[in-house]
DNA sequence: AAGTGGTCTAGACCACGGG
DNA sequence: CCGTGGTCTAGACCACTTT
């Protein structure tokens, strides 16, 4: 790596080669920083912009009283993008440990928007649930998931030991649905996701709005946020 | 909006502010830090922190010498990603003014993953090409692409004036490339894609990496960083 | 020349975590 | 208590743009 000029620039590359050359491994602490102006006869402004630097190109975390820590570079787990709606079986059929939390599920009156996705009345009133996914105990996933109410009565009485929306759909009410459209975007967390996806705030996410019929009808949208580091979308044509 | 305690984020807060409620518009100047050090009684540094913030969350841009700017908001081009590979068809379809630059032509030996998707033996080569793509004049994504050179001989000779690959490719080679397969996933740009799309490092982008065949053939595997805050994916199932 | 943001110095105090 | 990173001060000089 070409040597830089700028010296915040100069030391974000050293850790960085550090990082890269396995010096510094996965959860590993880095010298403090403190420490770095010792080594690099500077001022901790300084190496305080060369550690946000390196942390927001991904390689580091900081943490207020215990220090800065090498990020895990988690695998890239692949989502199967098709007319089949179901994240455990997706998971399933490539035999990764995954699991599921149920944040919410609150029934409610429809936003205009969602009134317009998913074709309903003024009387008519649904269901949003927010659902947190792991893979690895890693969370990687946030989705709000709206649902007409009367195509799902009662939904919150079979949300208990909650595995797979899907599960539910076909089994208590006998649904079958059908992904007919997706739409996938790249863009920053909001503060809240962050949290809940445990990355920092300039980590990319893939947020995918997907849009779910049974025989035709609509009965499902949702609204993923999905940790770029952690997952791509596959799709086949 | 809440008030922050901390000085920076009060800052900060009140810039997004004045640009959400229009007071800053898009194009225009924020006041100079040395001006908000006046306006917020404090130091420097503090202000720096809290332009730093703003920038980072895509609503500002600073230029050295000139001053801090409100980014653009441009409108998300939708692109419909099917088996068909055509993006200026794409965006005629929509009415979008579009227009690409070819960057680079080379010919050479394929890497061992290039051999692998475009299934080559050891004697052959291929043809790299970097496609830069407009919307309304702005930068929105640029594409390398790889084709076996046995398909497309004397490639160079038909790309003056380059307007769309696949015209060259079945006006010229009677190719009807079809994609089969997409992959895609959110990231940070790396240095020269962000120089490129005229985008801060920090605003993230999709990458698609695309295969295509002709007849059962592979025929061209691209990959494509797209601009996150410009262009959203359509998938139809 | 004056104004802008970019880099850097040399300190200070605070909030948090672990021993 | 001590070490850590987070916030903040009050300056300095430089590179770049505009006047």
């Amino acid at each position: 790596m070409v040597q830089a000029e700028l010296q915040h620039l100069k030391i974000a590359e050293y850790l960085i080669d550090c990082i890269s050359a396995g010096v510094y491994k996965e959860g590993d602490k880095i010298p403090s920083e403190n420490e770095l102006c010792r080594q690099f006869g500077t001022n901790r402004s300084v190496v305080r912009q060369a550690v946000a630097r390196t942390a927001s190109l991904g390689w580091l975390t900081s943490w207020q009283g215990k220090g800065s820590f090498v990020n895990q570079r988690p695998r890239l787990v692949p989502y199967n993008l098709s007319s089949s709606t179901c994240f455990s079986d997706n998971m399933n059929n490539q035999g990764i440990m995954h699991s599921c939390k149920l944040l919410k599920c609150v029934k409610r009156q429809p936003t205009e928007k969602e009134k317009y996705y998913l074709q309903l009345d003024r009387e008519s009133s649904v269901y949003e649930l927010e659902i947190l996914r792991y893979v690895d105990r890693c969370p990687i996933s946030v989705t709000t998931t709206i649902l007409p109410a009367e195509k799902v009565p009662q939904l919150e009485k079979h949300l208990n030991n909650f595995q797979s929306l899907y599960q539910v759909m076909s089994g208590y009410y006998h649904l079958k649905p059908r992904r007919f459209k997706s739409v996938f975007q790249a863009m920053l967390p909001v503060t809240s996701d962050a949290e809940l996806l445990h990355i920092p705030e300039n980590v990319p996410i893939i947020k995918i709005e997907s849009f779910v019929n049974h025989l035709d009808q609509p009965v499902e949208y949702s609204n993923s946020r999905i940790r770029g580091d952690m997952q791509k979308g596959l799709i086949t044509f």
